[in-house]
DNA sequence: GGTAGTTTGATGACGCGTCAATAAAACCTA
DNA sequence: TAGGTTTTATTGACGCGTCATCAAACTACC
């Protein structure tokens, strides 16, 4: 295995600005969604999942699975949720130990109340500033990146 | 204004890679230092920014301001890690409502430590990764990207 | 110099996410 | 099919960050 080494300083700044760029972008969108819709950012990620789905029906499992969350944060943010009637839960037929989660009519207004406006301040703070050349390369590196963690993460372990 | 308007397929693809990305990379380097040296991000973030100051000691405005943080959550923070021993809290001479932050021996220790290993973890699993090419135009893109959200902010309001 | 307004930091309450433990149901296998 | 294992979801405790509030000290202006 190589010696570790520090950074140079061009490193640090990308770095630096990488981290930041994220930072800001989610303050401004989380901003946006909680101003004119009383979201969080994760609240809007399940009511977006769930309305993308036939009947906005999803077992919890495939929701979970579908945001990258573990059951726990899920069950969490489904009974806040619940509270406030965005959304229901059911029992699941096919398994009984499964639990399914509805979009109620208030948790479909407020959703697509909200997303135009947030797709709209993804484009304006995101898309609008690249060109379609800067946006593939971007794409292209961020693919690269996330292939290169994917192949850390077998041959780290 | 413009009318308010879905993203495409693609703009939904790349935006959530780009999102999937940053968590992504996130998670390895906070594990990292987990393991390594018990510290979780934002720790690391006070303990590097106290080393790079003489004396390792910086005022909390400072290293408030440094690091982007509103004065509460650092208080916080450094409340805890005071307990732990990594910093140490004394008078601010020049101002007596201020509070300098100085790094201990121990948090000294822990940092050299693991930055280290932390740094060939950020190269590991980002550098390494891209070309000088490819870099180049991330570090662009990215600019340009926190340049138009600063410009966004502005009009905005 | 005295007063109003600002800055600095600390604090407590609260919301959200993680972790560990729990329970129930489904699955597997001998 | 009985027994052990795995999967699924919930729950409570805890850690961390945000917000509102507060007190003390500094600054500016008359």
């Amino acid at each position: 295995m190589a010696r570790p080494q520090r950074l140079d300083e061009q490193q640090r700044l990308v770095w630096k600005a990488y981290r930041d760029l994220y930072l800001e972008l989610s303050t401004v969108l989380e901003d946006q969604l909680l101003r004119d819709a009383g979201l969080s950012g994760s609240e809007y990620a399940v009511l977006v999942e769930l309305s993308h789905s036939p009947d906005g029906v999803l077992r919890a499992r495939e929701l979970g699975s579908e945001l990258g969350w573990d059951r726990s944060r899920l069950s969490h943010l489904v009974g806040r949720m619940e509270k406030r009637r965005l959304v229901a839960r059911e029992e699941c037929e096919e398994d009984a130990r499964g639990s399914m989660v509805r979009l109620t009519d208030a948790g479909r207004a407020t959703v697509d109340g909200v997303a135009p406006e947030h797709s709209e301040a993804i484009r304006r703070n995101f898309f609008n500033a690249l060109s379609n050349d800067e946006l593939e390369t971007f794409a292209t590196v961020i693919d690269r990146l996330r292939d290169n963690l994917a192949q850390q993460g077998v041959t780290d372990r």
